[in-house]
DNA sequence: GCCGTTTTCGGCCCGACTGTTTTCAGTCG
């Protein structure tokens, strides 16, 4: 059982124990042990089997002893006994805005609902609005919760939910009073998924600027609208559907209330912490003492009051940057503009919609100072995989164009397949015409684990292979990543010197944050790629360079932030091994 | 259930909003 399993169970544990009424800290604990585990960067299996558990913070001698067990035998009793006491139905009602598990066991309790049908029947006859707590308007609320939840989705891509973002954020623009305008949440972090757009402005006058944002064209319901803070539902293109919540501040309350609302929420409490230690209570509106107020002008200044170093948002998860950042250790993280070039792009020639020389112009106009191309590999038919034949005419083609470019150079890839059994889609004659070499998998994702892993690693320790494509060939909130041990592949990517790719179209991000971290603590390199298949998709580089950020990497740790002159001769230098 | 040079017991982040309430519980982030 895998990491994510097992936080999975945990956090589900914690809820269970809430519908049961258990003690909220109780049951906390079980959330927060949950996010421990999710935020692992080791392999937890490693971990397990050295006993290093309690090392983990937040695990303490019962979650160590439940996890090993988990771990181990791939089964707890005490979660299997709570699940059978709770019908499952009760998860599906905690979706909805404004139920919480007191109210779901009260409505459970009293009147048998586990279902959202049932929960809808009760609320037509009239059953919910008797119940003590609840009201005609709570009954009404929760009517129109179902409603939505039946059309939308729980979280979005980063990319939709930017999107969306963006329109909320122009059409406030003009509203009068606005001082100034942030988002927020885990846009602001860029986390690779979304559940709710945050926005925050600072305002001597928010009632306009409330009433504008309630009725910004898009937006379908208003949950909440109070004087400084109102939530509604936002609808996208397609059936594209988001919470958007606005919170509005006075101008010196700015800096505290963006990086409240940036969070994360383990972040905050850790800060909070601090703040206590210096005998001072931290919320969104200051930072304060007894006698004493903090003036913070912009959000660094708050990070300066507490002896901490500016923690660029991306790295607010609570996975050591505040520590980090009172050692003046904190990485420098790399940035859009350090990508001289990216190795991952498709053509007519497989499955892309633009040509060679079309590829080239739009990277240039980006300001890259080279451009790998790599279709696919013949195996591949469906996306057009090129033989041998095509390659040589593809590559021919390549040095016409790059006779006529000036300032970008294209450099001859493929993104090879990686064959069931490990071996590559091309014999090595083929392979050593390329200038480097992308392997990925792209078929028999139904292999065990083992054989996943020693495919990839065969895959890896081939010399004529440059980096490894897309790692786990995930698709956010589509697709589960194939089972793979990527501990084991991030070590003989060391061991090897196979640089591994940070797939940054943003329906991958693949490998993700955490695992850069790994990634980078073992030695590995690292390298962005679009994996774009139109012009328009080369700047998809930027969500790589996100992901990169959120797994604290510098300028240095990615390969393709050197310059054309370096990336040549490092690739000529490993062809010749 | 976790955590700890103030503590091994008694804390655990904290404020806005809503709806049902005569002062607050539940939810949310």
């Amino acid at each position: 059982m895998d990491k994510h399993q097992v936080a999975a169970i945990l956090d589900e544990i914690g809820t269970l124990l809430e519908l049961q009424g258990e003690d909220a800290f109780r049951c906390n604990a079980y959330h927060n042990g949950a996010r421990a585990i999710e935020q692992l960067e080791e392999d937890l299996a490693t971990v397990v089997r050295e006993d290093r558990l309690g090392e983990v913070p937040h695990i303490g001698a019962t979650l160590r002893e439940k996890i090993t067990t988990l771990v181990t035998t791939g089964h707890l009793p005490f979660y299997e006994e709570l699940r059978k006491k709770t019908p499952p139905g009760l998860f599906d009602l905690l979706r909805i805005p404004g139920l919480g598990p007191k109210r779901v066991k009260l409505l459970y309790d009293r009147l048998g609902i586990d279902t959202l049908d049932k929960l809808a029947q009760a609320c037509e006859s009239g059953q919910v609005a008797k119940l003590k707590g609840m009201g005609e308007k709570m009954q009404q609320k929760i009517l129109e919760g179902i409603q939505s939840l039946r059309q939308m989705g729980s979280r979005v891509r980063l990319d939709q939910a930017l999107a969306l973002a963006s329109r909320l954020i122009d059409g406030l623009r003009t509203a009068p009073g606005i001082i100034r305008m942030e988002l927020c949440g885990s846009l602001r972090r860029r986390r690779e998924t979304i559940k709710d757009i945050d926005i925050l402005i600072s305002s001597d006058t928010p009632g306009p600027i409330m009433e504008r944002f309630v009725g910004l064209p898009g937006v379908t319901q208003v949950i909440a609208h109070g004087a400084t803070k109102s939530s509604v539902v936002v609808q996208g293109d397609g059936r594209l559907s988001m919470n958007a919540d606005l919170r509005i501040v006075r101008d010196e309350q700015f800096p505290f209330a963006l990086h409240y609302f940036t969070g994360s929420k383990g972040h905050n409490i850790a800060m909070r912490q601090r703040a206590q230690q210096y005998g001072l209570k931290l919320n969104e509106y200051e930072l304060a003492g007894p006698d004493r107020r903090i003036r913070c002008r912009h959000e660094a200044d708050l990070f300066r009051a507490l002896d901490l170093a500016y923690i660029p948002p991306e790295l607010r998860e609570n996975t050591g940057e505040i520590d980090a950042a009172a050692k003046g250790t904190l990485p420098k993280l790399i940035e859009a503009d350090d990508l001289k070039g990216v190795f991952h792009c498709h053509t007519t020639y497989s499955d892309g919609h633009n040509s060679v020389e079309e590829m080239a112009r739009a990277a240039q106009a980006l300001g890259l100072k080279y451009l790998g191309l790599a279709d696919h590999s013949q195996s591949l038919t469906i996306a057009n995989g090129l033989t041998p034949d095509r390659i040589r005419q593809q590559q021919m083609e390549i040095e016409q164009v790059n006779k006529r470019l000036k300032g970008l150079k294209i450099l001859k890839g493929t993104e090879c397949d990686i064959l069931a059994d490990g071996r590559l889609d091309y014999s090595d004659d083929v392979l050593a015409t390329f200038d480097y070499v992308v392997a990925s998998v792209h078929s028999h994702f139904k292999q065990s684990r083992e054989e996943m892993t020693a495919r990839i690693i065969k895959a890896i320790r081939n010399p004529y292979v440059t980096m490894l494509g897309h790692a786990t060939g995930r698709l956010l909130l589509k697709r589960e990543g194939y089972p793979v041990d990527l501990e084991a592949v991030l070590q003989a990517a060391a061991e090897c010197g196979t640089m591994i790719e940070i797939n940054a179209n943003p329906q991958r991000l693949d490998l993700d944050w955490i695992h850069c971290k790994r990634a980078k603590a073992l030695g590995v390199k690292l390298v962005i790629n679009p994996d774009a298949h139109s012009s328009s998709e080369i700047a998809l580089y930027h969500y790589g360079v996100d992901v990169a950020r959120r797994g604290w990497l510098e300028k240095s740790d990615v390969f393709n932030t050197q310059s054309l002159a370096d990336v040549t001769k490092a690739l000529a230098a490993r062809k010749s091994k």
